[in-house]
DNA sequence: TGGCTATTTGGCTATATTGCCAAATACCAT
DNA sequence: ATGGTATTTGGCAATATAGCCAAATAGCCA
């Protein structure tokens, strides 16, 4: 069969790996509870200005968040809080995994 | 300010990250709808077998998937259906950006 | 204007990911 | 055992990503 993997599955893949990556991860955080100077991100992250804003042109290419000139700095802002309770999801898996960590750790010590 | 980004913030990106590609997208979306071997998801993708078999060992370590032996056969599960959930968010912000594209062209004709 | 701060861009290296092929492995049926 | 199907593994080349530095750009304020 031809392939059924679509442009569709592209686009997808696109905003999702925007996503994909622990900065980015918690800008996404940040930004969903106030927007944030590239600076003020910047200092909670910990790494060069060059990176962070480079991550920054990630997520803005990919439709996530939004910027705004004010002053002298730029404002960047969630466009889609729909994403936060995805993260839900997320924690669900990473516990479910330590469950069954847990089981097979519990089985051989018998 | 040190690093707020914390290994939460890395286990989470593990996830997301073997989410972010348009097979495994695909494969997700297909054992959604019901268990599927090697066998099936390798024709409907259209790729080496050896290529499908790569992107479900990335979803099973994930823990995103799970294998079950049976007859000469292995089949995936999706283990996490709440996955399927983003997937409307994820739409979301490709309408908002082709509405937005469509805004900065509409402007241009002006 | 000149200096200062904030942000982005270009360039580079290191590392990770992807996908194919060939080979190994597992398992069923004859 | 032998052959056949299903799946995984190892290896390799191409490509993409991440993060730093240095330099460019933009805007404020004195």
């Amino acid at each position: 069969m031809k392939s059924m993997v679509k442009p569709q599955h592209e686009a997808r893949a696109k905003i999702i790996k925007a996503m994909a990556h622990p900065s980015r991860l918690f800008i996404i955080e940040e930004l969903n509870k106030k927007e944030r100077c590239v600076n003020e991100l910047t200092d909670m992250i910990g790494a060069d200005a060059s990176t962070v804003s480079k991550h920054l042109s990630v997520l803005k290419n990919a439709g996530l968040v939004a910027d705004e000139k004010r002053g002298n700095s730029i404002f960047y802002s969630l466009r889609v809080p729909c994403i936060m309770q995805f993260m839900g999801c997320v924690e669900d898996v990473l516990s479910a995994n330590a469950k069954q960590h847990n089981e097979i750790l519990k089985c051989c010590k018998k």
